[in-house]
DNA sequence: CTGAAAGCGCTAACAC
DNA sequence: GTGTTAGCGCTTTCAG
């Protein structure tokens, strides 16, 4: 394997020089960095990060854990991640959790992570009081997509308000039955989203004099699956629901679903309205306050360079912003007699 | 941070040992192995990959290349890899093409691969002849997985043969105008999926004595949005297929959804068939031609293992099965009598 | 079974 | 601008 050394040798230079000019520092000709570019290439140069990272303590490498991979969400904030952190000449290390207890446990617990990668971005999971007193012994930046905890770097949205936009734009076509299907909000796996988007439907339906109906609270699981099986219970309520909130689209993919085995029509039977504008979200026509996940992945990434190269960095809470997005399923409430 | 050297100050020994005994190596003593797990635990000792992997020239990582982390197929497959990886104490590494074909051209020219990984997983695409030879230059496990490369380590399904069984259950039904949505066969992201699953359904039109009607094949791209254009473009003709191959359960919810803005009921008016069993495949009683991606993950991951430590190995080709999956949107056609 | 010592391939002060 | 010199923190012969 060719070394840096091989290359020094080739332009008869010594290794240090060698190692400025192919990392693009100053303090090298240009003539001579040149002449280092072309002896590298010819040579077939090929850098060792073991020895950069054992040398100069950095590993160009940012660990991602992520609660599924398999998730919309999750899969599209890697996917915006990883652009910019590879446009970077950054690596990304794939922590997925995959719902496994033990596999939370491990990465957290036995710190793989230390010195392994320069930072660390967490999707979505609220680490506990224990995980993050680990993350900071890390001593290394740390970035939370989709999740608000105070003190911490976070890149999310505003879930309070993303769901009190959904529910206010249900009870402005006049609905006032208005059911809310979201997940758990504690677990193994939890999420600060579901609380958050909990709260901003009860906010809303008080706001609007609605009133609240604990009977219209579902547990979704966001997933499609729950979404159905938690839009099956809803709509099959003796006095069912008139508009269904799911707190995902996945979730409100499965309500569509589920109102098309009972015989429902949407929106003329039954409005219903997401949160993400998951990719397939347009093909159902789906009315949701549409998120960019990429776009958090994106500016995540940003903030792991900026934390990187920039000495006295200081966590920073971006919420980016969310839209309504009216398509076709949701209608104003025609009462009964619109049956 | 601690070191090794640092525990071996502790025990009163050399780090040599240390070293063995930290990695479960023979030629140790129990009670020393104990006394100096024990030493490391208290002193909260972290190893330094870097150092490990320069010493050793193992990284213990493994490369995962990936055209669209955002597409079920290939999240899943990410999925089980990562879980056998993390499990046998390896990390993934990520490189998502996204489908930017620069991504593509950097991952494997500027071969950053090299002395980074010690195996490489790559997901579904189709080397180039010169990406082939980088990639037996790395002189490291190369697995392909959903791809036919002969001569190659892959894992796959018989994509031949689960078009032809997509095809045969419509033909079995009674079906002659079945139309087929693949991909491109050929491109900046070239796949042998579609090649082979167009190949299949063919095949098995010509076995059936039915006609090949080319204006009865459409390409799909693999995405919902590109199977709802098909499908609509399909079922719009003059005389218009009764029953839809897609080639992906995502194009054939985009059917599903073409079906259902054209006014036609699936699987009354036409019938709708896919690959995959996608997690959303169940919810829309799809029927479908289910391969594992979880399961391919896992035994590409096992073979990365095999291989990295069976210094003879050699290249297996693995085929995983696939099944039939019958559910509720295919059904006998009965001809126009039938609408 | 354990220890000594020589690197692995590069970076980072510090000289010149 | 460029060279010298120490390591970075491990693993790995080779001795004992």
């Amino acid at each position: 394997m060719t070394g840096i050394k091989d290359v020094a040798r080739e332009v008869e230079m010594s290794t240090a020089t060698v190692s400025r000019a192919l990392r693009g520092l100053p303090g090298v000709t240009d003539e001579t960095r040149q002449r280092v570019m072309e002896a590298a290439r010819r040579l077939g140069y090929v850098p060792s990060p073991s020895a950069a990272g054992l040398a100069s303590g950095q590993t160009r490498t940012v660990a991602v854990v992520v609660p599924f991979v398999t998730r919309w969400f999750f899969a599209t904030v890697v996917h915006g991640a990883e652009q910019v952190l590879r446009e970077h000449g950054y690596d990304l290390l794939l922590y997925n959790l995959g719902g496994d207890p033990d596999a939370r446990h491990r990465v957290f617990e036995t710190s793989l992570l230390t010195k392994r990668v320069d930072a660390v971005l967490v999707l979505s999971l609220t680490p506990t009081e224990d995980e993050l007193t680990r993350l900071s012994a890390l001593g290394r930046p740390v970035i939370i997509v989709g999740a608000d905890i105070p003190g911490w770097a976070t890149v999310r949205i505003d879930d309070v308000e993303a769901a009190a936009a959904a529910t206010r734009h249900l009870a402005d076509l006049g609905h006032r039955r208005i059911a809310y299907i979201g997940g758990a909000t504690e677990g193994v796996l939890d999420f600060t989203a579901p609380t958050a988007r909990l709260a901003g439907y009860r906010r809303t339906l008080a706001d609007h004099g609605l009133p609240h109906d604990p009977a219209l609270e579902e547990d979704g699981e966001f997933t499609v699956a729950g979404g159905l099986r938690a839009g099956r219970a809803l709509l099959s309520l003796p006095d069912r629901p008139t508009a269904v909130f799911a707190a995902s689209d996945e979730m409100a993919i499965g309500v569509l679903r589920a109102a098309h085995q009972l015989g429902l029509e949407v929106p003329e039977d039954v409005s219903v309205i997401g949160i993400d504008d998951h990719e397939m979200a347009g093909y159902f026509d789906l009315t949701t306050v549409a998120q960019s996940a990429d776009e958090q992945g994106r500016v995540a990434a940003r903030q792991v360079l900026c934390a990187l190269d920039t000495s006295e960095w200081k966590p920073e809470q971006v919420i980016l912003p969310t839209e309504l997005l009216v398509r076709r399923t949701t209608a104003p409430y025609v009462g009964t007699a619109g049956r």
